[in-house]
RNA sequence: GGAGAGGUGGCUGAGUGGUUGAAAGCAGCGGUUUGCUAAACCGCGGUACUGGUGUAAACCGGUACCGGGGGUUCGAAUCCCCCCCUCUCCGCCA
């Protein structure tokens, strides 16, 4: 959520951000007019209040010497009706205008490429060179099926369409993977692990940015108003929610979690395979940090996330989003791509943002500077999704024969497997 | 799911419908004392919204906030209703 000051305050400067996202600036109008008039009420019926609040003591103090007070009486009362009145006018407003504030995205950092769509995406640096085939190099459905690491078939009979079963050593890959990226970020990046409950309530939610605007993109288990994580930063980054935190920032914390996402709009899309599914593992990272050091702190999250990518061996760029392609809560988010050979295409693993204050007014997550109580900022990313980084490794590691060889970093992990093989 | 208890400031914890923003303690901040640390003593406190003065730092006001939302009343932490959450016991259960 912005601050309705930085609204009042700098209100072509918003606007601007607005656009440059592709974003409606009416609501802006609304919320100006609401806050306006809101403000208005507001002196109005605190200055009646107040006169309410000193006659009402002065009643005490009368009936205490046992004078009459019934005229006194019978005049708040009437004052009364009229405050309720304009009470009931400003609670309008109010939920008029949260209703508003919560639809308005972040504004786009000024770093970021002007632009409409992806197309305006600048890369800001290519690591490492795709690997060199001698001969066509297979996409990780054919690779796979053939080396029985997943099922697709028995999981669109156990669930539906969308939703990976992984088999064998497919299974244990997953497993090893998620391992080694959570070790890299505890032992060696300085982040503590959370295992959170894979539900968050709407508070959860609306904390995040995902609600109310992203509500038929997730899973809602209706009888209990809860809601499946689409990522770990729901859980994580609403640890601190409504709290002023007394301990020293910046505050690293990963977790890995499965992730629900309904997908709902892209039906058709890349629909074989692991490239867009229903549920996927993540290991995410998140971080808590005073607003002076957040764009900083933003470097070293996508260096943390690249770390995975170089230790496995692979290919990736890295893409600053320009402001029409960013987020809806990010001020400024970079995406990590993997190069896939079968695909013939980049595939997005990590996307790390900085959302400076935007969701910490909404999830009220302050920390105490010199006394004052500031909002944190909070940042986060993937390190890194694992679906897509399952069919980067199969697709880049694949041999003439159809085996794949795994990557040494997560060899120690995988019981002594170097290679899938077809398994008979 | 059933029965009971409870939700008060950063934390612990009092609280009579009328100077209660809220006792007390802890923590915190400022000061005195002290060779240093500690201790002791004195003093100060919250948050949000909002009005005024000021370029600003700031200062002076107002309103609201005792889990959340309604209600009764001139006046509610205190009385009534609804909801949420936590704990204990029972039931069920990986």
């Amino acid at each position: 959520m912005l601050d309705i000051k930085k609204i009042r305050e700098n209100e072509q400067e918003v606007r601007q951000g607005l656009k440059n996202r592709n974003t409606d600036t009416t609501v802006i109008d609304k919320v100006v007019e609401l806050d306006h008039g809101r403000r208005k009420l507001l002196t109005e019926v605190e200055a009646l209040k107040n006169r309410r609040n000193v006659v009402s003591k002065e009643i005490g103090l009368l009936k205490k010497k046992g004078e009459n007070t019934d005229k006194i009486q019978a005049e708040m009362r009437e004052l009364g009706d009229k405050i309720a009145a304009i009470d009931v006018q400003v609670r309008e407003i109010d939920a008029q205008l949260e209703g508003q504030m919560l639809l308005i995205p972040n504004i786009p950092h000024n770093s970021l490429p002007v632009g409409p769509d992806k197309f305006s995406n600048k890369v800001v640096r290519e690591y490492g060179k795709p690997v060199e085939f001698n001969f066509k190099p297979k996409t990780h459905v054919e690779l796979g099926e053939k080396l029985g690491i997943f099922d697709f078939e028995r999981a669109t009979k156990m669930t539906g369409a969308g939703f990976p079963l992984f088999v064998g050593a497919g299974a244990r890959l997953q497993r090893a993977l998620i391992q080694f990226m959570l070790d890299l970020h505890i032992k060696e990046h300085g982040y503590t692990e959370l295992w959170p409950p894979s539900v968050c309530n709407s508070a959860s939610m609306r904390g995040t940015g995902q609600l109310p605007k992203m509500a038929e993109d997730m899973y809602h288990v209706i009888l209990d108003d809860l809601w499946l994580i689409p990522t770990a930063e729901v859980p994580v980054t609403n640890f601190y929610r409504d709290e002023i935190l007394d301990r020293t920032l910046p505050i690293y914390l990963t977790a890995y979690t499965s992730c629900f996402r309904r997908e709902a709009g892209s039906a058709g899309k890349e629909t074989r395979g692991l490239i867009r599914v229903h549920q996927f593992d993540k290991v995410e990272m998140v971080k808590f940090v005073e607003p002076e050091t957040s764009y900083n702190e933003l470097e070293s999250l996508v260096a943390n996330a690249e770390d995975v990518l170089k230790r496995l061996g692979l290919h990736y760029r890295v893409l600053m989003l320009c402001t029409g392609d960013i987020s809806f809560s990010a001020a400024k988010c970079y995406d990590i791509e993997l190069w896939a050979p079968g695909q013939n295409d980049w595939l997005e693993v990590s996307s790390c943002s900085n959302f400076e204050d935007f969701q910490a007014r909404r999830a009220n997550i302050r920390y105490r500077k010199d006394g004052k109580v500031r909002f944190v900022h909070t940042l986060n990313g993937s390190g890194v999704a694992l679906a897509r980084l399952v069919v980067a490794i199969i697709e880049n590691y694949q041999q003439a024969d159809g085996s794949v060889i795994l990557p040494e970093a997560i060899v120690p992990y995988m019981g002594g497997i170097t290679k899938l093989e077809k398994v008979s």
